[in-house]
DNA sequence: CTAAATGCAAACGGTTTGCAATGCT
DNA sequence: AGCATTGCAAACCGTTTGCATTTAG
């Protein structure tokens, strides 16, 4: 498994580490969209040693290559997401859980981007998700 | 005009103000993607008594009625887009430019958000705008 | 041995907060 | 007057920074 990380790491041109792997295996086992906090709180019990500053230098880290993305939640914190396949984010506005989706098949690419190079595509819609519908006020 | 600004943030249900109209008209003028900064400065040779506090007030009400979005930059300050209609962005990493485009028509909307409802979608896209891609190293 | 990675603690700065002042009806 | 809006200044807290320490090859 650890093995599978640090090559998934250097394919994005990263040196394995200690942090990178675990951090890498957070987000492989949670698929959630965690805040830098989050992921520091799980990985103390493994790393005592741990500092805040290493999270934030690895996601940093990652994020430059592309590895994560950030979500534009309201959020005071910054939520993270692993950049695997294309997939949508649904955040809803009453209980603030984001959901997941498969994205809608296009018909064609922006005329405006053309000759662009496209790292990554995020689409983030927001409104009330079914269950908040469905409660008693 | 002033008045398309008053009516404007009635439907949303929100009380006109000064502050409120001109940051209202700020976004309308200027089609771009700011900072509470940018904004406060721009406005404040109109308002000289104007505080950052009442900036982030009404941009904080207005992205709570949906008004307003912000947008997934990597930028330490936010920036906020104004949800007119439906478009999407890129910003090249770069030259942190942020671009806007016309969304691509979708074939179906995804399965997962059945029942939910949507109030606002945000494409986001990243990677190198044509401009840096022929720029000299 | 050397360079990179990690940790620590302090500083930073964008944002929030509490309350006073002002404005509006 | 009474309530909402705005302003001010201080606090907050997520993040960054500089540098010391540790780790890996």
């Amino acid at each position: 498994m650890a093995n599978q990380f640090k090559e998934y790491l250097q394919k994005y041109g990263i040196k394995p580490s200690t942090i990178r792997i675990k951090i890498l295996d957070y987000f492989y086992h949670h698929r959630t969209h965690p805040t830098a906090e989050e992921i520091y709180q799980a990985l103390l019990a493994e790393l005592p040693t741990l500092s805040r500053a290493s999270i934030y230098n690895t996601l940093d880290l990652f994020l430059s290559r592309g590895l994560l993305k950030t979500l534009p939640t309201e959020d005071r914190e910054t939520h993270y997401d692993m950049n695997l396949d294309f997939h949508g984010h649904f955040e809803c506005e009453k209980c603030g859980k984001i959901y997941d989706f498969s994205p809608p098949a296009f018909e064609h690419s922006p005329q405006e981007l053309q000759g662009f190079v496209i790292h990554s595509k995020e689409m983030y819609y927001r409104g009330i998700c079914a269950p908040c519908l469905h409660k008693k006020p």
